[in-house]
DNA sequence: TGTGAATGTAAGCACCGATTACACTAATTG
DNA sequence: CAATTAGTGTAATCGGTGCTTACATTCACA
């Protein structure tokens, strides 16, 4: 049965059940936003609906936000923040004179991070949001990411581990293997033989090994 | 392209400037549905444009296609049909017997016609359209082609061309670099260093090629 | 204490997907 | 050769969306 409507008196000396002012609304849109993004993906995303779930009239987060875009940039910013933390937490794991290694922690943490948070990583992959106004921030953040990988190969190179001796397309294999691994885990095409996320992590790290199998110096032993 | 002034089915004597029935509504719809793929990305793609578009009121395309999703998945089917149609064509060009050899020829192609009908790509790898009722085929023809695949690899390590004994990594890890390079072109990660589609071809063949080099055996002089 | 900036509401615009009732045409059939 | 019927268009309408404008309320600070 509906809900009998409440006297509309305000209640004595008690706080308004609602303040006219929200106090945290941009906070709560970009939380909103993503909840959105988890369950229908990134294009069911809608100002309104984040609005609705905030108690909050539907005009109201375009104070905060000018834009639907802007407000998914926001919820970029907060994933490529997320997103570095945890690959710079991987990295601080392994040395810096073994590149190599370090390189495969990075691609691990990146496919880690995109199997188990997959709607930041479709909002951040989607490159939609990084030509706005606000991503500069964005871009830069990433391109630096891609020239810390840049860095670990070219070190591997120096040290003679690689067997190739032009950098670039290994960079840009690198790239296209780990975002094509985790775009076909979002876009669905893992979904058929249903796969579990603990399965997936395991197939990402086996893809992983043998892409740097391909691109390392085989064993001297080998080579007589 | 050459605009269609007015259909040419009704060859009575004069032609009224708007028939009642257009004639080949559906066709249309499916061709402009491509268009504003082109201009806009998949999600720019509504059905009313179309519609407008057709010179139709916005209400007749649902005689045709139920609903957005099945309008996108007809473009979808279209897409697939030419996809296949050019990857017979280069399988066509390389004897049975070669299988690496195919296999390279496929993923050529498969690169060459994402980077040349981006729209194409981007519909059909979403994914989006494959799960509804009429995507059965799709899905078919889709699984064809990665078993095709498959059996390439499959008679390359019976012929003990690769490295590898476990091919299920290999796969994958085939499936995600070619897709993974697809899908950055169309997400924009190459427009920040403008490349033009010549030199995001070679690159395409650059990265394809490695892969091969990293999966088969090297050269047994090496090993010696 | 007063005043302007910040941030909410209310109302309304255009566009969208989708449905329904109706109009017109083409094809089948008695 | 009519008459019916199935196919295909229009018109009007609904609820949802992004976004804007005008107005209301509250906060922060001089």
């Amino acid at each position: 049965m509906p809900a009998l409507p409440r006297p509309k008196h305000r209640p004595l000396r008690r706080p308004p059940p609602k303040p006219y002012h929200h106090g945290d609304l941009r906070r709560v849109l970009v939380d909103a936003a993503l909840q959105l993004a988890e369950r229908g993906g990134a294009a069911a995303v809608s100002v309104r609906e984040a609005a609705r779930r905030a108690g909050v009239s539907p005009g109201a987060p375009f104070r905060h936000f000018e834009s639907r875009d802007a407000l998914m940039t926001a919820v970029a910013e907060e994933a490529q923040r997320r997103f570095r933390a945890e690959i710079e937490t991987a990295l601080s794991e392994v040395p810096a004179d073994q590149p190599l290694r370090r390189f495969r922690n990075f691609g691990l943490a990146y496919l880690r991070w995109a199997i188990r948070n997959p709607a930041y990583f479709e909002i951040i992959s989607s490159g939609r949001y990084f030509d706005h106004d606000g991503a500069g921030e964005l871009s830069r953040d990433n391109a630096e990411l891609i020239a810390m990988s840049e860095r670990m190969l070219a070190e591997a190179l120096a040290q003679g581990a690689l067997r190739t001796g032009e950098l670039k397309p290994v960079l840009i294999a690198g790239r296209a293997l780990v975002y094509g691994f985790a775009r076909m885990n979002i876009d669905g095409h893992f979904r058929r033989w249903g796969v579990v996320k603990a399965e997936t992590e395991r197939t990402a790290e086996a893809i992983l090994d043998l892409f740097i199998e391909g691109i390392a110096k085989r064993p001297p032993a080998a080579a007589g």
